[in-house]
DNA sequence: AAGCCGTTTGACCAATCGGTCGGGAACAGG
DNA sequence: CCTGTTCCCGACCGATTGGTCAAACGGCTT
């Protein structure tokens, strides 16, 4: 039989098309302000609807926030998941690390969503930050390690290594402002950060 | 005639002494949940203090906010001012890591505050990074162009340089959660990135 | 035309926000 | 003791917060 059940509704067009308005919205706004400092009148603005019509495609502020927050992060564990053991160990490590910094150019609120929640604790994340992202990062470093045994790259603690591609590649997301402060204009940080970060990372990793 | 004014008073002990102790419940509170997300009640009640009382000792919630910030802008920067031109490159630049690192161990807190100031956009910092920030990144930039020239460190983007160094010590404080979430229990992340941004330093750095 | 269901909103609510005010408590110096 | 200044707080204020609700709107089938 072809019935549906009466839990799985289908939604409508109008309502996909209202709920990506409102988490572009909402995205826009918890990235700047913070859970806390967002306010539901400022996305209801942003998305061109009123307040009470936010509440009609979500429960409550919060839903929004951690609906944003799922979302985010299977996105942001893809290049790691990409990590293949069978390809060349630096040529695989370093597209991680462009993969990653292609993240913090063309998703920079995302990035800064992400920080300001494990900033403020995680609060709404450490189920997900204990489970899928501590096995996925295990799995990795264990990858990392064979690969040290092998002598294929230098040996170094793995943890730290991916730590540090984060560190590196997220920074220019979050700290964008003042990164474009000191570097005064004319200058496309991103840019320069592939290079960088290239030369960086080929120099570590060679045993 | 040499009247003292209306506007220099001397501080009493009493005075000195709460208004340590509202700033320091006041980091607790800010750099936690950001200047929107946190609350004149929250500080007051980790003061001990009633909130007419914390208004009484600052004249608004901003200017709480503010004089933590330019506090922690002197100490933040102090490591990059003792950069001596006339030491040993590695050396000196090794010494800057392990200070800052140092400063993200020992005053989370504070680190925490600077990144979430910036990641809002800095509204409140903006003079002081392209300012007093961006002057002194430029003096230390001139450096560490000049010992690249010299052959005496690797030929890399100095600004960028620093950045890194900037973003793998303050990452550690930032995402400490995270961090821990990922390691598990057993681990002492500062002691573990002290020895890792040591080696990577210096393999960085290596001509 | 009628009815229906997904959609939208103005009016409203209790709670909380940053901040004010007037008066009392504590502590001086005389 | 009295007096003045510093210190402290309960009560309160207007504005804003996240969220509710009943009523109305819209397009679609029958």
């Amino acid at each position: 039989m072809e019935d549906e059940g009466p839990a799985e509704r289908p939604l409508t067009r109008i309502q996909q098309k209202n709920r990506q308005t409102i988490l572009e919205a909402a995205l826009e706004v918890f990235s700047q302000h913070g859970f806390r400092g967002a306010t539901l009148d400022q996305i209801a603005e942003g998305a061109g609807l009123s307040k009470p019509n936010l509440l009609y495609y979500f429960p409550s502020k919060e839903a929004i926030h951690v609906e944003l927050l799922s979302t985010l992060m299977d996105a942001w564990l893809a290049p790691l998941r990409a990590l293949d053991p069978a390809g060349d160990p630096v040529e695989e490590i370093l597209d991680y690390v462009r993969r990653k910094l292609e993240l913090s150019r063309d998703y920079p609120r995302e990035s800064r969503l992400f920080a300001n929640e494990v900033l403020q604790g995680a609060p709404r994340m450490m189920d997900a930050l204990e489970g899928d992202l501590k096995s996925l990062v295990d799995e990795k470093a264990a990858i990392l390690t064979r690969w040290a045994e092998a002598g294929r790259i230098a040996d170094l603690p793995p943890h730290h290594l991916i730590f540090s591609i984060w560190a590196l590649t997220q920074h220019y997301a979050d700290f964008d402002v003042q990164i474009r402060a000191v570097l005064g204009p004319g200058h496309d940080p991103y840019e320069e950060a592939e290079g960088f970060l290239d030369t960086l990372f080929r120099k570590l990793l060679a045993p």
